[in-house]
DNA sequence: GACAAATTAGAAGAGATGTTCTAGTATATC
DNA sequence: GATATACTAGAACATCTCTTCTAATTTGTC
């Protein structure tokens, strides 16, 4: 029933994320996106009621991708894993990495979020933040302002600024980190008191 | 000779340096800035050629005034120190580390800058590269990718994310975190092969 | 006190961007 | 094949922001 679709939903995200990588978020206008695919803006809002909306999803669907893995090796246990797992991913999906790395959510996003998008974002924050603390619990047997500070500085933290540097250069995070990583990962969490 | 000044330049740039500091790099319009001091928005061109020229010099400000302590601590061949250095500063200046650490030039400046800029801006960035290369070398004995990725690892990368999150939550970084930094400098440049 | 220069003052111009709106077009269903 | 409908198409509208421009004001100097 009715026309068939000539543009995707997925292909003007998909345009949203080049434009990011490339250019910053101040290139990702409408024109910008709809002008990717030589589609007109129109078409655009066919799909998403604002620009912010755009932009939001790109955001969710890119943290999705990464907290998948990332959650995995926690919930193994493995946080060396966890750790070393952001610098593969980043490898694997680098555009998505200089996404979610160097842009926070609020420069991407201005206003606040319609209800739908704001659920979703909450739960994947509740999840990556429980499986931190599950994994804190596990390892330290207590769950304490200095030992979550212990954790995501191992885990989150240092894989991030080891990623940050070569994203910056728009180069491949170098395979000399992986060491940097677990050498660090292994005096903050390695031999526990 | 001529009326005298009720805004100065340097009132203009503080002007900029808390919006930016509050409400991110976008928040910096130029009438945003003038009515912070009840100023008109001639008398910001009147000091400023452009808005980007604005937020150059007060990016200019900051990385002189943060690099300053950082050099001298390196110099003297104190690396753990330049190391906790980054911390200490960002508790003593948290609107210019929050300026620093958490926007890129790019992000605020959007054009390239003007001569002058650009060459104070490249003094400073080989001023910080010496340095480090000369650490590296009294370190090391010798100056390679590997070498260097790992004083600047130890140096910059590792005390940068340690602050990130704090000056994302508008905190002051916690002193455990001190420690963080300071084990992992030793178990990177600590005991050298 | 008159003049020149530096500065304030803010309205007006120019350009960009997000959003809306109206019209046209292709396709599934009957 | 007629019709309803999802979609394309892009012009038009409304804002916002940087920048410029003209006029008024203050102050040092002769």
């Amino acid at each position: 029933m009715g026309r068939s679709a000539k543009y995707t939903a997925e292909q003007f995200v998909d345009a949203a994320l080049e434009l990011v990588a490339d250019r910053g978020p101040s290139a990702v206008t409408i024109s910008a996106v709809a002008g990717k695919l030589r589609a007109p803006v129109g078409s655009v809002y066919h799909r998403f009621t604002s620009r912010d909306v755009l932009l939001a999803k790109l955001w969710l669907r890119t943290v999705r991708s990464f907290q998948l893995g990332f959650l995995d090796a926690l919930r193994r246990g493995d946080g060396l894993e966890a750790a070393l797992y952001t610098l593969q991913w980043v490898r694997a999906h680098p555009k998505e990495g200089k996404l979610l790395l160097l842009y926070r959510r609020e420069e991407l996003v201005s206003g606040p979020w319609p209800q739908e998008i704001q659920s979703v974002a909450a739960d994947l924050t509740a999840e990556l933040d429980s499986a931190i603390k599950d994994f804190t619990q596990h390892l330290f047997a207590e769950v304490s302002k200095e030992t979550l500070l212990r954790t995501v500085f191992a885990l989150v933290d240092v894989p991030y600024a080891a990623v940050r540097r070569s994203l910056l250069a728009g180069e491949s995070p170098p395979i000399e980190l992986d060491d940097l990583v677990s050498t660090t990962y292994q005096s903050i969490l390695g031999s526990l008191p």
